[in-house]
DNA sequence: CACCGTCAAGTCGCA
DNA sequence: TGCGACTTGACGGTG
């Protein structure tokens, strides 16, 4: 089993992928962008294999335009060695990754455009994955459609196109339930005709969901298993909680660890890849996975307190406390208290008062390399934001900034610019 | 350098 | 008929 993140990873700068407009468009701007975006996923991957992440969902947007007819360059080629380089690593490491084309691809949609466009990205997708020398087990996700006023024609027609596809393309097409308007029985059903593995949605189901069907969710993911062939790899699922409240699709900041346990306890030990949708990514990938892990050592949970201690220490000193008191006992693996305290602290909203005083209290770790017009400078912006006439974002760059000019290791390596 | 409107693409629901 | 939500961050023009 594994546990996994999309796309995303927080905590290092040079990890984010950069894009291009159409406006500014040009082949030479283009190429660049794709290297600095190769980098940056040679660096998540480096990352992944050093947190024992063993799954991973590629961004569509590592190739910027990938499928727009201005895009003619011959990408696949020109990085060819680099891709080969990625592929070793992914290869040596067994880790699985996978991808997830966006909204806008759409091979059920009434317009033939619309299919058209959408088979020129599916074939995007499957062109990376093949430069990166992923087997069949590399799957990409769709969700079936619009719904265009007649459900049983839409479904029809994703069938009918889903069998002109290219077979390269049928191999690796998975379907997901989606929040709105495809439940999991009618994915379940295109499923039994196209014969493509079924990834089960949790908070897709509890959003959208027949009233007809009474299994409950762990059932209708033993159900979904059926559709996963040996050549598939694993049975794969997406979790996510929602942000605030049952109405809305939009994920969760972090992942509740106590939640996500008894969810995990409740597959029984099955071996099926669990795919995290959560804005924090990589931190909560990280998490899951300790919180499931046969390894009890204590050193990963050190590893992991150095980099949550300083955005701990600014923004509670009573939690900040209770962590350095749990970690005492070397003998111990108290994941659970632990992610709890570190999400108690991620749930307080700080007042400006108690902000303030955590940006001194950071600022205590460059008082001795800052000049004095760095000196002013950061207490100038202090000053604003006091005043409301600057961002705490401003404030915090500004720091940031410094901890890269003078080097300072574990302000750079901790998650305090990040969260 | 901080701020903020805008970005390739589709569909749906609602004013 | 047209616009915001979906979900999302990054680009890049502006002041």
């Amino acid at each position: 089993m594994s546990i996994g993140y999309a796309c995303i990873h927080l905590g290092d700068n040079e990890t984010k992928f950069s894009t291009i407009y159409l406006k500014n468009y040009s082949d030479q701007k283009l190429i660049e962008i794709i290297e600095k975006n190769l980098n940056a996923l040679d660096k998540i991957i480096d990352y992944n294999i050093k947190n024992n992440i063993k799954l991973f969902r590629l961004s569509s947007d590592i190739i910027p335009l990938a499928s727009h007819p201005i895009n003619t360059v011959p990408w696949w080629d020109i990085f060819e060695e680099k891709f080969n380089s990625l592929s070793k690593k992914i290869k040596n490491n067994t880790i699985r990754v996978t991808m997830h084309p966006g909204q806008y691809t759409l091979i059920n949609s009434p317009k033939n455009d619309v299919v058209e466009k959408s088979i020129l990205d599916l074939e995007y997708h499957n062109r990376l994955l093949k430069c990166l020398k992923c087997d069949y087990k590399s799957k990409m996700v769709l969700h079936i459609g619009g719904v265009y006023s007649d459900k049983k024609t839409a479904i029809e027609r994703f069938i009918e196109n889903f069998k002109k596809l290219n077979p390269e393309i049928q191999k690796r097409l998975i379907i997901e339930n989606d929040d709105k308007s495809y439940t999991i029985d009618d994915v379940l059903f295109i499923s039994s005709k196209i014969n493509i593995p079924v990834v089960f949605d949790n908070l897709h189901h509890r959003l959208n969901h027949s009233q007809n069907n009474k299994l409950n969710e762990f059932e209708l993911i033993d159900l979904c298993n059926k559709s996963w062939k040996e050549e598939d790899g694993k049975q794969k699922i997406h979790y996510s909680q929602s942000a605030n409240n049952y109405q809305n699709g939009a994920h969760s900041k972090t992942i509740n660890s106590q939640k996500f346990v008894s969810f995990y306890n409740q597959l029984n030990n099955k071996d099926i890849d669990i795919m995290l949708e959560v804005k924090d990514k990589n931190l909560s990938a990280i998490k899951c996975i300790l919180l499931t892990t046969e390894d009890k050592k204590i050193k990963y949970l050190e590893k992991e307190w150095a980099k949550y201690k300083y955005y701990i220490l600014s923004n509670s000193q009573q939690n900040y406390e209770k962590i350095r008191e749990l970690l005492k006992d070397k003998t111990k693996f108290p994941v659970k208290e632990f992610y709890g305290i570190i999400e108690n602290s991620l749930s307080i909203e700080l007042k400006k008062k108690a902000q303030i005083n955590s940006l001194n209290h950071v600022w205590g770790y460059y008082k001795k390399f800052a000049d004095e017009k760095e000196k002013k400078k950061f207490f100038s912006l202090l000053n604003s934001y006091q005043e409301d006439k600057k961002t705490l974002n401003s404030v915090k760059n500004y720091l940031f900034k410094l901890s890269l000019k003078y080097n300072v290791e574990y302000l750079l390596n901790s998650l305090y610019f990040y969260i």
